[in-house]
DNA sequence: GTCTATACTCTGATAGAC
DNA sequence: GTCTATCAGAGTATAGAC
């Protein structure tokens, strides 16, 4: 569909995309349906479809930025910058995705557990290329003995992995820390100790 | 249904679950279908249904011991071992079953994601006790100084994110290291160094 | 035990009144 | 713009022949 032009449309445009991204990130696409969307929306299943052309262009519109939004905190990393500052900076620009955007995480999390069947060239060129140019920094710091020497590659899995895993992995993690604390103060301390160490050379 | 009795019943009463496993651990509950299952296992729909008595049965026989498979290398944890021995050989345990079984992985994942409807009891309960009974472990090795001090449920955690990454987002990890090389055995050293780096006092 | 046929429900999408 | 009504196809499950 066209751009939402007046208010009352853009409002509904954006509940709509809320209440996708509620129902998306939590079955996938094929375990979706529009009746819950509309339901959570609190909108007609007609009028769902008079805003957007199909249940997959809801879910296009949805991965549309998502892999921008999820990767831009890797692209502020600064060669110039010191080492240990960037990349623990870099965790926690993460980490802060993870708390404030957990439902973006899962879809992108239920994305690539299918086979990223929607983000095949988003993931095999951008993702790789970014991925391959950073690499490049991390390992001209440890040439030059500012970080420990790891495979640089595998150093952004990690970074990846532990991040997201406090939002794919909510409901377990609240299950199993069982006390009702929020746990990313815990997990940004955790984070912190885990790469500064890993990092020291 | 009964028990298989026949060596062909116990034959498709395997097929059927290995293709429900594909299937499930791809799509989740809600997106897989029977048809999909039927296909993959080469029977017909109906008789899928003359060996499990619905869809929600396959996917039940499927949880039932998942949890279990999937926390056996952490009850294996040996307190009168040597401490970072023990968690070394935890992580790789667990690394061997991410490369192992990346679909029980993946239908584990799914079933997290999406708030585990079907397995809540075993998280809050078995998996919740067997964490605080381990966690109680490594406080006592940080106590007499043998391992670093850290959060012990969040260094749980962080075993868990680490090598489950590997077979959940599998898609991803490849498509990165672009060069058709197994992920594993980089993964294998990687974190080995990682935690031998991190668990030092 | 396995198949074809089919009942019945759910789902995505459209038509048309207001 | 939003609703009710509805269609066509997919989905789970069952009946009944062989």
């Amino acid at each position: 569909m066209t751009r939402p032009r007046t208010r009352i449309q853009a409002r509904n445009h954006e509940t709509i995309l809320q209440a996708a991204l509620d129902v998306f990130s939590t079955h996938g696409f094929r375990g979706a349906t529009l009746d819950q969307i509309a339901d959570v929306a609190g909108l007609s299943k007609p009028n769902l479809l008079y805003y957007f052309a199909s249940k997959d262009a809801i879910y296009a519109q949805l991965l549309t930025g998502l892999l921008d939004t999820w990767l831009d905190p890797l692209r502020e990393m600064n060669p110039e910058g010191d080492p240990v500052a960037e990349l623990l900076g870099y965790v926690r620009r993460k980490l802060d995705l993870a708390r404030d955007y957990p439902r973006e995480s899962r879809l992108f999390a239920n994305e690539i557990i299918q086979g990223a069947p929607r983000m095949q060239a988003a993931i095999t060129v951008d993702l790789t290329a970014l991925v391959a140019e950073k690499a490049v920094i991390l390992t001209t710091w440890m040439d030059q003995g500012r970080i420990a020497r790891l495979h640089p590659v595998h150093l952004i899995f990690s970074i990846w992995a532990l991040t997201q895993h406090y939002a794919d992995f909510d409901f377990q993690v609240r299950a199993v820390l069982a006390d009702g604390a929020d746990p990313f103060p815990q997990a940004q301390t955790f984070l912190e100790t885990l790469f500064r160490k890993l990092l020291t050379p």
